[in-house]
DNA sequence: ATCATTCTTTAGGATATCTTTATCTCCCTC
DNA sequence: GAGGGAGATAAAGATATCCTAAAGAATGAT
């Protein structure tokens, strides 16, 4: 067994000592974190194999922390959760969730789920690491590099580069982008797209009046190649 | 959509014909079999994109089929089950089942998870290129190549060429295409419709004065070809 | 509490696209 | 070959969309 490091989300300190009992007995290394915040932080900090997330956590809904993390974060996240209603359920996955499990879950059933999200993201090892030109953007460090140097960017505007460089080469629509970046509800928002966009040009282009790689197709959105 | 082929095996009627109807009306199509050995022949003969399985079947025990599918099979299997024993649940996915659910299931949780499992398998890419000769079409990144080299079209320009090639070899009416493109109330702004025919084929044609792709047809409209 | 950072909002000017007009070509009929 | 209709083209005018800078509001850190 290769110790997989798994981070679980939970706001509950009963549920934590529980799956922590139950995963270091399974031979996984386990982080915690009590609030999405925390949970975010410490799943950009380690890159754990697996996160546990609770979606009743105190600071966020946990939509918002799944999709947040949904954005650099390829591996399996799964679902715990005392709502059994369909429609959360199906938002979850829907957002990307591997799996969704309702408390009281049984202890072997999770144990199996985790082992098959972790055997099934074997084989589908993705690459953080994206190339372009002379950007260089790592998903799961959140890191920016032009030309070697390392960009800074705000939280925002790396989620944004980020949608852009995992869509390279197709024109994504103002909604669109608004949608994932922002959250429903801000689809109409369209000027917050144009500035942001105008700062990650001035970070990422030669020339930010001659766009290279953030192309604007008018009328429609914008285009990353 | 995709369209994925999703197969079907159980035993009981009128779950098969419960989920003929959920899972068509979401776009697959839809293979059945009653028994374990039907189930694997026609998933070797006609490869299904997923298979949800029924660990019931009176023939063999479900747990012998999808071992026995998991030799040569590597897409989904989804188990469906009246048994809520944590050891068969634990057993099924040890086995190498994407997900297992219990009957009685939540038709739009099983979509959700039909769709988690394909996306996750991703080998049902959509395919919205649409390749004509000399050009290449892509309907959802907005991309136009000619011999290669990427065209730049305006929004609307866009459109009325997707218009076309979603309409090959048609004459399209004047009126239809003004509807389509510009919506009711433009019916009879036919110059529009000229001016923007020039301006594509000037993009789109080897020679813009004798057209190849883009045909008028004259006192009716145009046909792309 | 104060300061720094990031996000949101506003306003103006700049640009791209769309619309309209005018002129020209082609083809058919007489 | 003159005239008329349908279509094509070019270019000017109108409009919608986009960009930038900068101020105000919110958030987070010290």
């Amino acid at each position: 067994m290769s110790s997989a490091t798994i981070l679980v989300v939970d706001d509950e300190p009963q549920i934590r000592k529980l799956l922590e009992i139950s995963l270091e007995a399974n031979g996984y290394k386990v982080l915690q974190a009590q609030s999405g915040k925390e949970g975010i932080m410490l799943a950009a900090s380690h890159l754990p194999d697996l996160i546990i997330l609770d979606l009743g956590l105190p600071d966020k809904n946990g939509h918002e922390v799944l999709r947040e993390l949904r954005n650099w974060y390829n591996r399996p996240v799964l679902i715990l959760s005392v709502i059994d209603h369909e429609s959360d359920i199906v938002t979850a996955l829907d957002e990307g969730a591997a799996d969704y499990l309702t408390k009281p879950f049984r202890t072997a059933e999770l144990m199996a789920r985790i082992r098959s999200a972790l055997r099934h993201n074997q084989s589908t090892e993705t690459n953080t690491v994206i190339n372009c030109g002379d950007l260089v953007i790592d998903l799961a460090a959140r890191l920016v590099k032009k030309n070697g140097e390392i960009v800074k960017t705000t939280s925002t505007e790396f989620n944004l580069l980020a949608l852009f460089v995992r869509n390279e080469g197709r024109a994504l629509t103002h909604q669109y982008i608004l949608k994932e970046v922002w959250g429903v509800g801000y689809q109409e928002e369209t000027q917050y797209l144009r500035v942001f966009v105008g700062s990650l040009r001035k970070k990422i282009e030669d020339n930010p009046n001659k766009p290279k790689h953030l192309i604007t197709e008018s009328g429609v959105g914008y285009r990353f190649v």
